[in-house]
DNA sequence: CTGAAAGCGCTTACAG
DNA sequence: CTGAAAGCGCTTACAG
């Protein structure tokens, strides 16, 4: 009486009727191994077993296993260069397995429609980049039982709801210790939001370098902005302005480094000559920028594959191995950071080395060709909250 | 006999039963008319098609409405900055009529694969982007009778299967047109693929304005090579090496064009003041480039949105307006072409208006801020076989 | 643990 | 053009 007229029945007439009389059972016996009745003997029922599954029966309302199966990874938008790195992650990791990627944004359905629409997909689960989500958006997912997961949401998500994002912490340290082992000790920072979890770790890595190497923070220095072009553009105005300007600015993003450039200019400062420049992301346009920006560079592929094995994982019903997982950053020097002007030698700090004298200055960096620039660090590895990942 | 037990009905025992004593006649005229018998009354089967879809009744075999529809998208891979404007533009068509779009790459999975997949996740058609189609796969394309929009096919493709590309013919002649009207004479080319439709129609269209300016085409200043960096570079460095060197490079991409750049700078020569290179797409890279490129702007997003529109209106079972739709391009001056080296006034060939006074050659172009980029020509309108569209 | 028997929802060949 | 009747594939309450 319960769910039998519901059917995707897949075959045939008498397939059941089949089987019964290929096991040597009577229809009835199979009809309570298909409903999967607890009065069966178990070897009769494995026999059933092995011919259902040998003549693809399909119960009614299970998932064909024909059918495609598929996963759903929603975008606030779909600008910015960092997002097709991050859609390339993930249609990779599920191309492997044969799995589709519904792509989608967030800007005409609203997060929860498409937990909706990924529970009428029959999807395996939801990736959901970069988005702010609400209480009631955590509510429903929580409830949904579908597998989500969350790349570098803008607020602290639920526990319940595992999220990968980068060491933005170690990895804005490691950017600034850098700009300090080259001698500097007037550090200023354009940085992200200050309420999204990376702006905040950013910030705090910032200041963590400074206070490593006995610098004083200086809010004269510091704005807390958007992560976009215009604000970093306003905020770095701002900044070198200050009475006592920086000879380095440390910008949370490219495009608020593209900012800080071109306030560069307005101010008749050459890059690096007069002012070292130092960016967060290293998506394409930190490479092709003039001159090219030495970034902390987040491996925006690998958090798209990362998300898509986790979510995979979820699927199958095993539990999350952590519910934050980060994956480390690494610092990539271009042209736009060098020693200060004056400064004949690098103190050395000794958190990282200054290797200033090896970063090229003049010549043309091709984004395509990142064998020119320098790697000089990997921040926090691939931890899970602090713990190595393979 | 035949389709009956493979079932996907939708709910319920006495569904039909119920609608039967509803509309007052017995369950075997019902059931005639679930099966669209024909021998039914006119009167009775409108009143029982109106109570079985009152009910939500889905007919065996039926696509349920509730189920979302989908659109599969499949691109040769993701990478290139043009990739993420077409998906942008796809996905954003897609989503005003609530259509899921599956994102995939022909790296994993062929494109008859694909075409499988789509059909067996029931998808209301496939959009293959910037791919090379092999017989075999159109062959299987047109038997399959799936709606098929290819988006700027590398070869010509059947006509059976509509195709949306840029007016690559007019662009080229009209970018070729505003170097000689800036006063070149001596203009060459890193041209694309020689095999592929939009590599051939852009060599073509530069000779074109060639001939309308009475210049002599001379090979020794141009190269067919691939659309990448690498090979941009390396034909760059042949035509700037040509005894008698052009004052004016035309490249079919932007990738080529770093290469131009690039040759530039090993050749010693400064852009636009040496050289003026000019560009073909006019992605995110061609306002980042230093110094900013004047390029063809190719509509991609528009491309992905009017892809989306000719499949769905495929998918209603209506024939495609025209087999081929051509999206015009337009002329996007930045810094890197000027007036040639020595030249006071510009000749002035008519066919554009110089305007080199007006072009920016000093400031820096942010990409996010494309207001001042001076768009100067659109080429061709939209048109299907010269037939203006919308 | 198994199956004969009754029953359910639906389809269809056939009589009118 | 309609419906009574036979039948099909499957399920389930029940007897053993």
């Amino acid at each position: 009486m319960t769910a039998q007229g519901k059917a995707h029945r897949d075959a045939s007439y008498g397939l059941l009727t089949a089987i019964a009389g290929e096991a040597g059972v009577s229809l009835s016996t199979v009809s309570k191994v298909v409903h999967r009745r607890r009065d069966v003997g178990a070897a009769t029922r494995a026999r059933v077993e092995e011919l259902l599954s040998r003549y693809g029966y399909v119960r009614p309302g299970e998932r064909d296993p024909a059918m495609p199966q598929q996963i759903v990874a929603v975008f606030r938008d779909l600008s910015g260069p960092y997002t097709l790195e991050v859609v390339r992650g993930i249609v990779a990791a599920a191309d492997e397995l044969g799995i589709d990627v519904v792509t989608g944004t967030t800007g005409h359905r609203s997060i929860s429609q498409w937990l909706q629409e990924s529970v009428a997909l029959g999807a395996a689960g939801l990736i959901i980049v970069i988005s702010m989500l609400s209480e009631e958006d955590q509510r429903r997912i929580v409830e949904q039982r579908l597998p989500v997961v969350l790349i570098d949401p803008l607020s602290a998500p639920s526990h319940d709801i595992p999220s990968i994002g980068v060491t933005n912490w170690s990895g804005a340290r490691d950017a600034v210790q850098h700009l300090v082992a080259l001698g500097h000790t007037r550090i200023g920072m354009a940085a992200g939001r200050a309420h999204s979890l990376a702006g905040a770790a950013r910030l705090h890595g910032y200041r963590a370098a400074l206070e490593e190497a006995g610098i004083a923070y200086d809010p004269a220095i510091v704005r807390s902005t958007d992560f976009d072009f215009e604000e970093g553009l306003i905020a770095s105005l701002q900044i070198l302005g200050a009475e006592n300007p920086p000879t380095a600015v440390f910008a949370a993003s490219d495009a608020q480094a593209l900012g800080v450039l071109e306030a560069a200019r307005q101010h008749g400062l050459s890059v690096p000559g007069d002012l070292a420049v130092m960016s967060f992301d290293d998506t394409l346009v930190a490479a092709m920028a003039c001159p090219p920006l030495s970034a902390v560079r987040q491996p925006f592929e690998e958090l798209g594959h990362e998300a898509t094995r986790v979510l995979l994982h979820l699927a199958e019903g095993r539990p999350p191995a952590s519910p934050r997982i980060e994956l480390a950053t690494e610092l990539v020097l271009r042209t736009s950071t060098s020693v200060p002007r004056g400064a004949h030698t690098a103190p050395g700090h000794g958190a990282s080395d200054p290797q200033g004298k090896d970063v090229r200055t003049d010549s043309y960096v091709e984004p395509r060709d990142m064998g020119g620039d320098k790697v000089l660090g990997v921040s926090g590895g691939s931890t899970t909250n602090g713990v190595q990942v393979r």
